[in-house]
DNA sequence: AGGTGTGAAACTCTTCACAGCA
DNA sequence: TGCTGTGAAGAGTTTCACACCT
């Protein structure tokens, strides 16, 4: 890693593995949808099911956050709703701005999730003057220049960043230099931050890479296999299929 | 993992991890990079910090592919571009359908990484009869009727599916039913597929959850922190900061 | 010298399996 | 009885550190 220096001495326990965080959102959202259904409890059974995931692994999850359930029972479902929102930090209300107003940014803006969860759309924000003034999702965009007004004005943390690539970085420099020490990063590119600002990116080409990647290797194995195993084509088989592997991992810091 | 793989003690030792799978597309960008402006070869140290990883990760990975370096000199550009395509599969062309051309589906229609690296967008289909035959991103929509009929006539393996929640899964298992067997899906569900077919997932509420989450921490420990350490108030302190933790891991499997 | 390739150690995450409580 | 909570085992990933080649 860069210089680091690793262990924390002190910061206490309150060590929830990272793996176990980007499951939280998927709980959340399968309890959310349980919840409006009026459902009381769940087992972790039928919850990893709903969320996708296996039994053990939400248990385990769970036990990070402390002891939620009720041996025999289940799950209070309202009672983890509000446990998981808050150990998310979603009890309170985070402004975004949304920087680069392309169809991307347009898509990020009217999309109900947000909203949905703490997350308030404080600004859009483009380069672009035709743009100023015009409503997308029903807020007007604002120019550049305004940036740094904007987000000390609305206490903005976190910033998206929907630019072309080329445009990214000094973007998040001045995002950066402006408070925000969240960035949500959809331009492909690796973005330099300074220590203790956080950067998760989406990068839709390298998604589809990875599947042309298993893709590629199906074809391989399909041919290759001919004649091994008689028993039919795709049988059946064991159910969890389909994993979402190590995906991630964006350094996010740069060394110069 | 993705589906298949797992049994099968044959097929042979061509198991570069999910983890380095992931990272292939990262490298590949870098080195593209590099290519365009004509450097002819970079040193793991290099290349890492453009691609946003250590130069240990990034060796070991490599060793994965085989030993296309060379030592006291580094890795040539050109040589290495090649050898990541084919392994990602990037050297045939894969055509792509995508279903749900809102916002988001505009934006991955005109998203110019796709062309770039070997991926096609076939078709665009949407449900609004409204949206057909108009083009977008210079490609005519076409509606869902057609569905099965372009992905035959193209051979379709890869989709896409960026349609509201509620649609996706119904979505996704025509897709399926047609011949695709692997799917990205931008839809805030969890998908049911059979067997044999990968998916990989995009959330955009999650990944800001994720970034909330970080941001909380940063707020209780900064608070926390005021006076345990005398030297100003960010410090330096760990580096470590901004990894993209194990992000993905989307099960895909979804029981009734 | 300079930088790759790689065993081995360290760490993280997942799965197992069962004790223990409602 | 039924299901949670969790220690322990297992699998996968990252990092170290150095032998080895150019």
């Amino acid at each position: 890693m860069a210089t680091g220096r690793t262990h924390r001495p002190a910061t206490r326990s309150r060590g929830i593995p990272e793996a176990t965080v980007a499951r939280l959102p998927l709980y959340l959202r399968a309890l959310t949808a349980l919840s409006e259904r009026s459902v009381p409890t769940v087992s972790s059974e039928e919850l990893a099911a709903a969320a996708g995931v296996n039994s053990a692994k939400l248990r385990k999850d769970f036990s990070y956050l402390g002891s939620y359930g009720t041996r025999g029972v289940g799950y209070d479902v309202e009672y983890l709703v509000y446990q998981i929102s808050r150990e998310l930090g979603l009890t309170q209300d985070w402004p975004v701005v949304i920087v680069g107003i392309g169809n991307l940014g347009a898509a990020l803006a009217n999309y109900g999730g947000f909203a949905s969860r703490g997350f308030r759309v404080a600004a859009l924000i483009d380069a672009d003057p035709a743009m100023a003034g015009r409503p997308v999702a029903g807020i007007p965009v604002q120019h550049t220049d305004e940036l740094e007004k904007i987000i000390e004005d609305n206490g903005v943390s976190i910033g998206v960043i929907a630019t072309p690539a080329g445009a990214a970085q000094q973007v998040c420099d001045r995002l950066v230099a402006a408070g925000v020490t969240s960035i949500l990063n959809f331009a492909p590119t690796v973005l330099s931050v300074p220590d203790g600002v956080d950067v998760r990116k989406v990068d839709l080409s390298i998604e589809l890479q990875i599947l042309a990647f298993h893709e590629q290797r199906k074809a391989g194995e399909e041919a290759e296999a001919a004649g091994s195993d008689g028993s039919g084509p795709v049988a059946a088989a064991r159910q969890e299929s389909a994993e979402q592997g190590p995906d991630g991992d964006v350094p996010a810091v740069m060394p110069a």
